[in-house]
DNA sequence: TTTTGAGTTGTTCGA
DNA sequence: GTCGAACAACTCAAA
């Protein structure tokens, strides 16, 4: 008898989860039966501890599943401690004979799988990894050269014209094979952390009404949302998607964070919008929307090629740029949404109450912090870590170097937005900066801006022209396996 | 090896 | 108000 542990991590789904759907063959296979394992690893080295806005979205993203799970005479567990423990714990506690997970991307979360690898094949256990999140395995896509892309549509353009399709998702089991009192071992029998007790959720104060209000969690509330944008915001998505004030983007982000909706199924549904008779509108909104995912795709290259990418400068040349001192007060105001600059604010304090900024908004207030304060990407990148509901490894850390101008497919160093002019062209009715701001424009207690744009706009021309020594050193990419 | 075209998302200035 | 040029020249990727 062969019992078979899924390990979930960023793939938090029935449908399209290769991990699990191997699992449950392992178990069917040999008469065994199927345990779904959920590890809360907040002390193995080198992983990056969760956001307090991630923290809320996974509290609720897991006990829907959980709901699902019962409803599919699953046995799902809930562990807390370092994976490689918690897991080699529940495989003797199960007498599983096979596990499986669906991989990711990151430096430590692979040096990980490689440990637990390497003990199941002395234990004479199976260990399978799948690809499940990505649609381009970041290993197999290179330049004629042979290394890594570095530069976007070069990268999008090889993964779209890749001769083989792009496989399409897998259906969500109907029964998943748990433990019952007739199992050995028993359900009893398994112990499973209370998912309250994980404290995930903020308390004293707690802030998460925004977030609640806005939010969604979960896997079936991810396809209810994909659904709602093609029907509505895809046609018009490459026109609208710039407006923050206009619910014209997917909002999908924070479901693609934690695995509730796969790129392959995003991919096979926009596959089926009518291309035949469609306006020029929709066959761009289609385009440009594909290219947004294929985005997450491109960080995720990059982090798996430069897995310290969220703390090294991509460009090393940047490594001795003197960025100001972030402790006088402009940093906080920034957090706070008091910089005086609207749009800054009105985006600043989306994030805080919504846990999530519009991308157009996200720019803006990113380039703010950077060349108009000179504040390292870094500490912008922590702040959005801990505050976007959809903080992810690779998304957040090359979206933050591409604004710096360290990044992969940097823009010119003279590109400084300027948030006034943004604001005029993206917010001309003042509907988004009013959303959040309310009545800036008379409101006494609104504060003057707390840095002249133009001035500082010069003193980081200057600041970020000498960064440029016109030798960049040659980083070879950490991995090429 | 050399050449060539292109590079998500911008701003300002002056005609 | 609108539009093109200038803002540095560099790096990447492919031919």
């Amino acid at each position: 008898m062969g019992n078979a542990i899924v390990w979930l991590r960023d793939d938090l789904r029935l449908a399209d989860n290769p991990a699990l759907n191997a699992a449950i063959s392992h178990a069917q296979a040999t008469g065994g039966r199927l345990v779904i394992l959920y590890v809360l690893d907040e002390v193995s080295g080198g992983v990056r501890p969760l956001g307090g806005a991630v923290k809320w979205w996974l509290h609720h993203s897991l006990e829907r599943l959980a709901a699902r799970i019962e409803r599919l005479d699953g046995t799902f567990i809930l562990r807390r401690g370092a994976a490689f423990d918690e897991l080699r714990k529940l495989l003797r506690e199960t007498d599983a004979t096979g596990v499986f997970w669906n991989r990711r991307y990151g430096g430590a979360e692979r040096d990980l799988d490689a440990e637990i690898k390497g003990y199941a094949s002395a234990a004479g256990l199976e260990a399978q990894s799948f690809q499940a999140n990505l649609m381009f395995e970041p290993w197999t896509v290179r330049t004629g050269g042979g290394t890594p892309y570095t530069v976007f549509t070069p990268f999008w353009k090889s993964c779209l014209n890749r001769p083989e399709p792009i496989r399409s998702p897998l259906d969500a089991p109907t029964n998943l094979l748990g433990l019952d009192s007739s199992s050995t071992p028993a359900r009893d029998a398994l112990a499973s952390d209370d998912l309250d007790a994980w404290s995930l959720l903020p308390t004293n104060p707690d802030w998460s009404l925004g977030l609640s209000l806005r939010w969604q969690p979960g896997e079936v509330a991810a396809h209810e949302k994909l659904e709602h944008f093609i029907e509505h915001r895809l046609e018009g998505y490459a026109a609208g998607r710039d407006f923050p004030a206009d619910n014209n983007t997917s909002e999908l982000s924070p479901h693609l964070r934690f695995g509730e909706i796969s790129p392959f199924q995003i991919f096979e549904r926009i596959r089926r919008v009518p291309t035949s008779g469609a306006s020029d509108d929709m066959l761009e909104g289609i385009r440009r929307f594909k290219a947004e995912v294929g985005w997450r795709e491109f960080s995720y290259n990059l982090l798996f090629h430069w897995p310290d990418l969220a703390t090294n400068n991509f460009d090393s040349r940047f490594d001795h740029f003197e960025w100001s001192d972030p402790n006088d007060g402009r940093l906080a105001a920034w957090k706070q949404g008091t910089t005086g600059v609207p749009l800054v604010d009105a985006g600043m304090r989306e994030l805080w109450q919504t846990g999530y900024m519009h991308n157009r908004v996200r720019m803006v207030a990113a380039s703010f912090l950077i060349k108009n304060l000179l504040i390292d990407w870094r500490i912008g990148e922590a702040w959005f870590w801990d505050t976007l509901v959809d903080a992810d490894p690779a998304n957040n850390a090359a979206s933050w170097q591409w604004v710096a101008g360290c990044g992969a497919d940097a823009a010119p160093y003279f590109r400084v937005f300027n948030p006034m002019l943004q604001a005029e062209k993206f917010d001309p009715e003042k509907r988004y900066r009013e959303r959040y701001l309310g009545n800036y424009e008379t409101d006494i207690d609104y504060p003057a801006p707390i840095i002249d744009l133009a001035t500082s706009r010069g003193e980081a021309l200057e600041a970020f022209a000498n960064v440029s020594g016109r030798s960049k050193q040659v980083r070879p990419p950490a991995s090429l396996t």
